[in-house]
DNA sequence: TTGTCCATAGTAAACGCTTACTATTTCTAG
DNA sequence: CTAGAAATAGTAAGCGTTTACTATGGACAA
């Protein structure tokens, strides 16, 4: 017997720590590294010494130590995951898919938001990088900031050389060269679908509203909705564009101000469901009937579409999918993507969903 | 130079996991000890070493191991939280209380979600108790069943010798002598409140519809409702009682199935807002206006409660306040609840919200 | 009988960090 | 000037696992 195996009480005396495997190794009479292989089950170990360790492991209450194993062994069985807000349904849905194909797959999720601070965004890839992670998905739009790019990438190059990967879960790319991958979903094909169905219904004038300025997804969305004008040779108006936030505050107060204004125009598209269900609260507050007098749609279909009265058409996106295939690449061995668009980036599509929101003109 | 300190590049060459200290320490020209206390800063450390640490720091990319040091060191930095599913925005409030108060304190946060499994719930504490997290946040209701309290009382006890806690929030104690803290909001009192309104109104014949049967957040909103109807004297209906489940679909389907049993009754109470929309939808199907033809209330005041229209008046939860006094409790020192209540466990009052969808019943 | 091979089990060296001790300077007071 | 106290650094012993090597004892073939 060792100095080492034979010490019962721990050094330090932690507040008692619960079992370590060379307290089941005592408890069954073996060694640790039996009790690892018994529990691992990748090393042949006799049928009667494996039911004395399992017996001693439910005794006594024995888990093994997460960390040490992850110190010792190869992976952590952990994917990380960094959203704008827990409770923005938005990001809770791909947080459901990437919870979802992350347990089918054996691993946990470390989630963790940045409540819309880039800075912060860049602290927790480096929180998840302590954390060795099997890999990070960053999800949702991203502001044009050169600094921020370049910081970026750098953390995906360090996640690359560290064996984990960085997922970039609708948002654009970091540049060629970068390590990454990518999943997204088509947001200029989804805005432009959803902007030529207002203008099938005779629409000419759309106000365009929320989205900050500068992000990503705004930008995606607008491309889509001029192409559909541009399309239909509609001319571009910029009173009919307002950035701003995406938010159902931001749609309240802004449709509120664009009433006062007088702006002449028959439909709104916002610039998600949330934006929408705000410029609808402000309708319903002046008496202004939709969709009889002014039209409405959003984007993302999220439950909030559904509620609304009348109930919001606007632009499905899958995101329970978005979020599991997320996780899929992330954990495939794919190589990463190196440059032009290998099979690294995988975008699903999106549909309008017509329902009671819209309809022609009442002033055509 | 000891044959440790001379190696080079790592033995088993694991996909060139990231810097490690000793990296830091060789190109700074240091022990690694003193990179550890550079970096930790509790320890006195000259300048101009300091910031050569440092520099090499960023030069290499460095990030630290946080299994190595959960394993050397004493805590983890991470709170667990199982709720049943992340997109139910009962469950995503509390989950974003949980998550702003964890970093604020400094620490991680691991969300799993069980889908209403409870096997799969303990498993979850298990794996938690694997990652060595400072506390473990179990939310929501729970089922009324011997065997999985007695299980689920064998981990609180493994989680406390461990020197974590184990917090049940909204939901019961585990019984008398089991070391759990709790926080739970005033269920019962809510759902008083918003009967004996509806009482006050003038109703007299309230269906009660959805949530789980043998379930303690059921039990105890029944339990509210039926003392607000003896304390007016009102005698208790089994017919009008229906429980079932928790879920916009529940109350949409019983809602129809009681309407076409013609039962007789002037006001809903949906268990909770989701079971109310479903409510609501089912009367809107048949042309039934509320609240002028029957009234309506929910439960919880999630966001979907001012979406509908009516407006949805209802009891309002403090959901993201629960969670954040959950973290507090979690990482005060306050010692584990060891019995009768001590301030171990915290309740966070509840009151109604009144909006549109109750009115004086029209058949009086 | 002897030599081989297989099934099992044990030994001990990592994994990357923290921290109790120890060692070396450099001050500061007497 | 010098003893003793800071201030600053280094050494090395863990923390709880995994796993490459070794060791042991039969079973089996020759």
């Amino acid at each position: 017997m060792t100095e080492k195996s034979s010490r019962t009480e721990p050094i330090h005396a932690r507040g008692g720590s619960g079992a370590t495997i060379a307290d089941v190794a005592q408890a069954a009479g073996v060694s640790v590294a039996t009790v690892s292989r018994a529990l691992s089950g990748n090393y042949p170990v006799a049928k009667a010494t494996r039911e004395r360790i399992f017996r001693s492991v439910t005794d006594l209450g024995y888990v093994a130590n997460a960390h040490a194993r992850a110190l010792a062994g190869a992976t952590t069985r952990t994917v990380g995951i960094i959203i704008n807000d827990v409770a923005d349904p938005f990001f809770a849905y791909i947080a459901r898919g990437v919870e979802r194909q992350a347990s089918a797959e054996g691993r946990m999720c470390l989630i963790t938001a940045t409540h819309g601070d880039k800075e912060r965004e860049l602290a927790l890839v480096d929180l998840m990088r302590e954390q060795r992670t099997d890999a990070v998905i960053l999800v949702g739009g991203a502001s044009d900031d050169a600094r921020y790019r370049k910081q970026m990438a750098d953390r995906a190059r360090a996640l690359d050389a560290a064996g984990s990967s960085l997922v970039l879960c609708g948002r654009p790319s970091l540049g060629p060269g970068v390590p990454t991958k990518m999943v997204t979903y088509d947001n200029e094909g989804g805005a432009f679908a959803i902007t030529d169905y207002l203008i099938s219904q005779g629409h000419r004038r759309i106000l365009y509203v929320g989205g900050p300025r500068d992000f990503s997804t705004t930008a995606s969305r607008l491309a889509g909705f001029y192409r559909a004008l541009d399309a239909r040779g509609i001319e571009r108006d910029p009173a009919l564009v307002h950035e701003g936030a995406f938010g159902r505050g931001f749609g309240y107060s802004r449709m509120r101000e664009l009433l006062d204004q007088d702006v002449d125009f028959t439909a709104v598209f916002g610039a998600n469901d949330l934006v929408a269900a705000g410029i609808l609260e402000a309708l319903e507050e002046r008496g202004i009937r939709v969709p009889q007098d002014v039209s409405v749609v959003g984007y993302d279909d999220v439950p909030v579409a559904s509620e609304l009265r009348p109930r919001l058409t606007t632009v499905r996106v899958p995101l329970e999918e978005l979020g599991r295939e997320a996780v899929r690449l992330a954990l495939s061995q794919s190589p990463h993507d190196a440059g032009a668009s290998s099979d690294n980036t995988l975008t699903v599509g999106t549909h309008i969903v017509i329902r009671d929101s819209v309809s022609p003109p009442s002033k055509p």
